[in-house]
DNA sequence: GCAAAAGTGTTACCCTTACACCCATGA
DNA sequence: TCATGGGTGTAAGGGTAACACTTTTGC
């Protein structure tokens, strides 16, 4: 009666490098059919008896060795089918690592980090997914403390201010970011310094994540945006 | 190989009555196997051909004969099969639509508007995507003027505050917000006035949608969030 | 000493909030 | 005239944005 349909789950992962300071995205050339020698995202297939989660979850760590990683759904994707001859749908998620964390990873096919301008034409309809993902992280930033999942266990301040400034595209006042992220309790100032930056050394930071339970309940703004210009 | 599934969509069906000044949901109590006798969202699956904005502006025409309503995918849904020996996942769309526009409705099925508060159990999770559209509905608001789908092309000052109200779960002050709205540019005041809900009677406003197009590309604010008391 | 990054402080301005007051009109 | 909803104005407060200045330390 009805059309049945296989349904693919697609992964955006972005990881931020803090030592580059840059944004990236991990992506693979394709060693298999259809769209051998493309690159794309992570891609997996849905199975009958686990939830969207719970594949997304699988798909990951089979692809990267990855567990406990933050997932989120993005959208849903009808259309462009990966098999000509087979009706698919596709479900697309992200994913937000620490690259410096996990560096043994990138093994299975052949996956690579790029520079989010710098990255190749992706197959599918997998670019008009990361535009998405690149506009709900912005969102997520400003909403909730999403970035500190991008950043190691301890960070500077500079090391934060610069995944915000590459996640939105701008840049911040220096003073204004690190005021605003203060008064809001949500980081912990330790008493190590980190000397790779500069001379003087910079203070090291944890993410408080007990206050950020208690202000997630009722909703808060981490991040405004600027104004445009 | 891979499993397949069908893939139901399910309608969130929200309508302003701007004469109550309440905020519904149409919601249709099932005639038919599983679930026979239960409210249910208005729900029909998914076509080979189709893509999923297609299906549901179908599945919307057929049960309601509404067409041209706007419609927005809200998330996808795994897990509880509405049938129970098939592989079924559902993606769940909203609707905005104005009440009185539209008043031969409620044909198909035995569908009937529902105020927020006083609204049966659903089926399967159909609660649950309730949840989630109504956040998204008070999210849209702030982004986008989108509570004008909601009401008649001629409003009162006082129908689009009782409609963000309603929306929202909590009371604004009149004058602050109309002031708001007004500075805006995107409503604009018309020559008439509507005498049913005060004596003085109060002007109508039709909305500027070029001025909307305008705003919309370089991201707006329409109605900040009351701060928690 | 000098350069470079880090840390701290100050001010102006805008937007929101919380109000008060007047107007028009049917009963 | 009075009650009711409608229209307009003003002042205080909070948060952001735009700045300047000092500190530390390797070279």
């Amino acid at each position: 009666m009805t059309d049945h349909f296989n349904v693919a789950i697609d992964c955006i992962i972005f990881g931020f490098d803090h030592l580059e300071e840059k944004l990236k995205l991990l992506l693979i050339k394709r060693d298999f059919q259809p769209g051998k020698g493309s690159w794309s995202l992570m891609t997996g297939f849905l199975k009958a008896e686990e939830s969207f989660d719970e594949a997304a979850d699988r798909i990951l760590a089979f692809q990267t060795g990855l567990s406990n990683i933050y997932l989120e759904q993005l959208h849903a994707y009808s259309g462009k089918s990966p098999h000509p001859n087979t009706k698919s749908i596709a479900v697309a998620y992200y994913a937000l690592i620490n690259i410096h964390e996990h560096k043994n990873l990138s093994t299975k096919h052949s996956a690579k980090w790029f520079e989010l301008d710098t990255r190749p034409k992706l197959i599918f309809d997998h670019d008009e997914m990361v535009a998405k993902a690149i506009l709900r992280l912005r969102r997520r930033t400003i909403t909730r403390p999403i970035g500190f999942r991008l950043l190691p266990k301890k960070f500077t301040m500079r090391q934060l201010l610069r995944l915000y400034e590459e996640i939105w595209g701008q840049n911040f006042d220096r003073r204004n970011f690190s005021k605003k992220v203060n008064t809001l309790g949500i980081i912990i100032k330790l008493d190590e310094k980190d000397r790779n930056s500069s001379k003087k050394g910079s203070y090291l930071f944890k993410f408080n994540k007990e206050k950020f339970i208690e202000m997630e309940k009722s909703g808060f703004t981490f991040i405004s945006k600027k104004k445009p210009a």
